[in-house]
DNA sequence: GTAGGGTTAG
């Protein structure tokens, strides 16, 4: 039996204070009159509402004046200031504890744990880490998924993983803290893997489980998960709390079910700005500029205060769409209405609009007048895809070498020079380029498709012969081209020269790896219909996207694409696009 | 006389 104890009327009217830092300095004062004013539990509390309400200074005041400070004041404190986001103030409270050589508890070094994680500290964190182990914490299982945590927030996957694999009994947090930490650092595949461990070792998943796990299904493209993760959702009759659903319509609009995401958010209890960017950047993705606006507008209306990252999707809706004005619009709203600086990606995504539009000129314009400083290699990156795509190669050369001089260690940058040489016939300075990246060892970035099929990856690159049934796979995709080719494909042979920053030059283009994707996942799909997905990790190249229309057309197929910045949905011989990359 | 670890968008 528990036995329940009144709490004082003093403890009471700090819980009825709250984390609110005018009625805490009230209750303060009456506990002084009351000759509370050192009553350690009390301080304590008074002194963690005081952090949780933001006011730090306040509560080091308190412990500092108290003759008695002990361990669990401070490491309250730590506490509170590590779960409130502050971080230096949770660091500057365990160093009260640590130089006031109070003993510390394994809640001290959860919170400063946490803390560490935040500030991205990985030199304190390990010499936290380390400090826990010698003072007998090392196999607490609650410090042990803290340093998991830790681990991941810095990026230390692998040292991450060892602590992870330490853990006896482990608790579903630390499956969780495992999960995200993969996913967080790009590693989707590893996060799914570890979701699927979990399910071995017959831990119950919960919400925070399929948060982590369904960005991995988007992030991975790994639609097959996402919908299995789903149907538990809903058959468990789980609460889909904010976070779950963000994570729904995410995922849904990343592998490329729009509509699917468009359900879940209208369903929704819960909406915050999250979700509703996380909407407009799907539509923005599949090229619906005119539904991410109305979205916009519905949500000025009757939605959230939408923040810097909205109009990120927003202005990248508009230019994935040509839609000038109204991207103009928003731009123009940002500042003024809702008082946002911009950031490098705004400016990008309106050079990137103007650009696509064939308004170079009002590129270049809003570059020089807008854009306060000098501009980032990303803006002028953007610059130079639109003058490649309107096949203005004076300005393009112009552009590629001021690039060049800003970033000269960036070898995709060389790439896009001596493609705009390549386009306007200067074969000579092409190779000169190249020689240099050569010289210098300059390597770019290796393309590689994804195919995800009856759950499992499959990842093609450029030439890829590793996979089992490479044979069988080259073979289809042989068949496939003469097919296409009979119906009218025509290799474009310059498009090496077009969106080449991704897949090396040398090799035939018929082995770029979304090719060979689309080839397995016909030639695997065993009379099925269902539209075949690629995910690809950088942009597309003009010649696949010829022959995937083709591709579609020939075999009566949908074939959906996720390259780098958008969906193309291939049918009947069309892309969704609309040449509007 | 009190507290613990994990969680979404570009």
């Amino acid at each position: 039996m528990e036995t329940l104890r009144r709490r004082s009327p003093e403890f009471d009217s700090l819980i009825r204070a709250g984390p609110r830092l005018g009625p805490l300095k009230q209750a303060h004062a009456r506990l002084i009159v009351a000759g509370h004013g050192r009553t350690l539990p009390l301080v304590t509390k008074l002194a963690t509402l005081a952090v949780a309400a933001g006011a730090a200074p306040y509560a080091h005041l308190l412990a500092a004046s108290h003759p008695s400070c002990d361990s669990f004041l401070l490491s309250s404190l730590v506490r509170a200031a590590a779960h409130r986001g502050l971080p230096a103030a949770a660091l500057a409270f365990y160093r009260r504890l640590l130089t006031a050589a109070l003993p510390l508890s394994s809640f001290s070094f959860t919170a400063v744990a946490k803390a560490c994680a935040d500030l991205s500290a990985l030199r304190i964190g390990m010499a936290v880490h380390a400090h826990s182990i010698l003072l007998g914490f090392g196999s607490d299982r609650f410090v042990q998924t803290a340093m998991v945590a830790l681990y991941c927030k810095c990026g230390q996957l692998p040292v991450a993983r060892k602590v992870f694999d330490a853990i006896r009994d482990r608790s579903v947090v630390a499956w969780n803290a495992m999960i995200s930490g993969y996913e967080q650092n790009g590693l989707s595949e590893r996060a799914i893997e570890v979701y699927r461990e979990m399910q071995v070792a017959q831990v119950v998943p919960d919400s925070a489980t399929f948060v982590a796990t369904l960005s991995a299904c988007a992030q991975a493209g790994a639609l097959d998960l996402g919908r299995e993760v789903e149907r538990h959702i809903v058959s468990e009759k789980m609460d889909v709390n904010v976070f779950l659903g963000s994570a729904l319509v995410n995922m849904y609009a990343r592998c490329g079910l729009v509509y699917n995401a468009r359900n879940w958010f209208d369903k929704l209890q819960a909406r915050n700005v999250v979700t509703w960017t996380s909407m407009i950047a799907g539509y923005g993705m599949h090229g619906h500029g005119r539904e991410a606006i109305k979205l916009f507008h519905l949500m000025r209306h009757e939605g959230p205060t939408p923040n810097d990252v909205t109009f990120v999707a927003v202005l990248a809706a508009c230019a994935h769409a040509g839609l000038v004005t109204e991207g103009h619009d928003a731009f123009d709203s940002m500042k003024r209405v809702y008082g946002l600086v911009p950031r490098a990606e705004h400016y990008c995504s309106m050079v990137d609009m103007y650009g696509r539009a064939g308004l170079l000129d009002d590129a270049m314009q809003f570059i020089r007048d807008t854009i306060p400083e000098k501009p980032g290699p990303e803006v002028w990156t953007a610059m130079l895809g639109a003058c490649k795509m309107h096949k203005n190669f004076n300005l393009g050369v112009e552009v590629a070498e001021r690039l060049i001089a800003l970033e000269p260690e960036n070898p995709s940058h060389r790439v896009l020079l001596s493609n705009i040489y390549a386009l306007s016939g200067k074969m000579y300075h092409v190779e000169k380029v190249r020689n240099t990246m050569i010289k210098s060892r300059l390597k770019k970035q290796i393309g590689y498709s994804l195919i995800d099929l009856g759950g499992t990856a499959h990842l093609f690159r450029m030439g890829e012969k590793s996979h089992q049934q490479t044979r069988e796979i080259y073979q289809y995709l042989e068949e496939l081209i003469h097919r296409i080719s009979d119906a009218g494909y025509i290799p474009e042979t310059d498009s090496v020269l077009h969106e080449l920053e991704e897949e090396e030059r040398e090799v035939a283009l018929r082995y770029h790896s979304e090719k060979l994707a689309v080839a397995y996942g016909l030639m695997m799909s065993n009379g099925s219909t269902a539209p075949i997905r690629i995910i690809k990790n950088l942009r597309i190249c003009g010649d696949c996207h010829l022959a995937i229309k083709f591709m579609s057309s020939v075999e009566n197929r949908e074939i959906i694409v996720r390259d780098k910045h958008r969906f193309h949905h291939f049918k009947d011989g069309k892309c969704s696009c609309l040449e509007y990359w």
